[in-house]
RNA sequence: GGCGACAUAGCCAAGUGGUAAGGCAGAGGUCUGCAAAACCUUUAUUCCCCAGUUCAAAUCUGGGUGUCGCCUCCA
């Protein structure tokens, strides 16, 4: 497949490192929150990108760190009177909540920092060892101009960055461009650890390097992230790691785009930003994981309820499909016919549109157009009416390539039939039949408002939950 | 100041040289007792503007305009 690759600015050709066995590095959330929904989409990109690349038939090592000791969770603790480790303990729990809302599949290993502190200061010793950092004060800083390629990921030049009158000049630092890999415990700061430099904790971005090689090795295949990460924080993770191991840290660095609001960039701290929390509240997590794979990664996305709306009504009718096909197998008998084995031949075509559309850089927006092709075509094969064994290979290729999307991935859609609803049903049928369709309404409607939708289909009734 | 992204119908969006995918919304129709779902038809002579290259450009080149972002914690 071809992947854009932030290093040379260009798409090119995914070779792994190790045909069997592909190593993924995605920044992960710092936990002193309920996420967001511009986390939520490097967590839904790379999610699909893992599950394409299992689809493929690779193995993979996937890799999401959740960053569980800083600035904020230190905040956090003291404002709501638990330790910095229950803050952590606390997001982490409601992360996988929200993930598992979004069809975002846990990954290989999700280390903490706070699990890495001896790796972590054996990395900054190392490093001050090659002559790459200095201790000053309780503090030890990465000499920045050390590194030769510094800047080679975002393409900044180290004297423009001089330049930039933005960087703040530490006191203990000997450069304005030198950064941080082990700060001292300061005042009221209630995690800490003994180190060779005195009781403090690590700088942000060391984490990352010490956590990717040690779960995936020195060298990775894919190192992912959201595009703001790209400079500071993955610039500074190939100084801290491949002045440290003297290789190439990853082959491939892909970065996504953001989300907007009212165009506008969604952060922190503009403080214009949604949990998927409270998305969820009002919308299925299904419908945002759609939504954010209704374009490519790599460009802007615009957040609102008008889009919110087009993506959970362009997503039922995938399900409207699905579940079309599996009334139709509910209902329906008989193998496969000939005629329909020819009409299928020509389905399975969109699973080579969906795979091309994939292996151009995850271009997600085109293997959904392929998915609504596939379905626009069942929908006319089976409008008179099908086979049980046509209705089931055509969901089968239906569901094959939507749970590459993580979509359509809830199940048990159809409405468990008890006694006292067959009996409205069979009333409502009766009611039809002596074209009392005053009543036969009244029936549908009252079960419309408890949710439960019947629809009159040429192979009966059809009841599905909403 | 340095680096970068984006600009395609009412909305979203794909498309990097060969004559504008797909979805949503809208309109009309078929089916249905009516709905729903589905299917069919319909909605950009045109891709921010100007100039150029070419037999041919939304796609390449040059110059504009607009919007957004990184350079500071941020996905």
């Amino acid at each position: 497949m071809k992947i854009y690759n932030t290093l040379t600015r260009t798409k090119e050709e995914f070779v792994p490192i190790d045909e069997k066995l592909i190593k993924i590095y995605v920044c992960g959330p710092t936990v002193y929150n309920f996420f967001h929904i511009g986390n939520a989409r490097p967590f839904v990109v790379f999610d699909t990108l893992r599950r394409y690349l299992e689809y493929r038939g690779y193995k993979v090592k996937f890799v999401q760190n959740f960053t569980d000791v800083d600035d904020k969770i230190l905040k956090r603790a003291n404002e709501e009177g638990i330790t910095p480790l229950e803050v952590g303990e606390k997001y982490i729990a409601e992360y996988y909540k929200d993930a598992a809302a979004l069809n975002v599949k846990k990954a290989s290993v999700h280390p903490r920092v706070t699990e890495n502190i001896p790796e972590i200061i054996s990395f900054v010793e190392k490093l001050i060892d090659k002559g790459y950092a200095y201790a000053s004060g309780g503090d030890v800083y990465y000499s920045t101009k050390k590194f030769k390629d510094y800047g080679k990921l975002s393409k900044q030049n180290i004297e423009e960055l001089e330049l930039g009158a933005r960087i703040e000049v530490g006191e203990k630092k000997n450069d304005p461009l030198d950064f941080a890999l082990w700060k001292e415990q300061k005042a009221g700061e209630g995690l800490a650890w003994e180190s060779p430099w005195g009781m403090g904790r690590p700088g942000w971005h060391i984490e990352c390097s010490v956590m990717s090689t040690k779960y995936l090795g020195e060298t990775i295949d894919i190192h992912a992230g959201g595009q703001d990460l790209a400079f500071p924080h993955h610039e500074n993770e190939i100084a801290q790691t491949e002045a440290c191991t003297g290789k190439q840290f990853a082959n491939y660095w892909m970065h996504n785009g953001y989300i907007t609001i009212d165009n506008e960039k969604m952060s922190k701290s503009k403080g214009n930003f949604f949990t998927v929390r409270d998305i969820l509240k009002e919308y299925e997590g299904e419908v945002m994981r759609f939504f954010l794979l209704s374009g490519h990664y790599r460009g802007p996305i615009n957040f609102s309820r008008d889009l919110m709306e087009q993506a959970k009504n362009g997503l039922a009718r995938m399900r409207n499909a699905e579940s079309n096909l599996k009334h139709l197998i509910n209902t329906g008998s008989g193998d496969i016919t000939a005629e329909e084995a020819e009409k299928y031949e020509k389905l399975e075509a969109y699973r080579q549109k969906f795979i091309d559309a994939m292996e151009d850089d995850l271009n997600t927006a085109d293997a959904i157009t392929a998915v609504f092709e596939l379905i626009r075509d069942i929908n006319t094969d089976v409008k008179d009416g099908a086979s049980k064994g046509f209705a089931e290979k055509s969901l089968a290729l239906l569901k094959e390539l939507t749970e590459v999307l993580g979509l359509l991935m809830v199940e048990a859609r159809e409405e468990e039939i008890d006694e006292e609803l067959q009996k409205l049903i069979d009333e409502r049928q009766a009611a039809r039949k002596a074209k009392n369709f005053a009543r036969a309404d009244e029936i549908r409607d009252m079960l419309k408002a408890q949710g439960i939708v019947l629809e009159d289909t040429p192979q009966g009734i059809k009841v599905t939950r909403l």
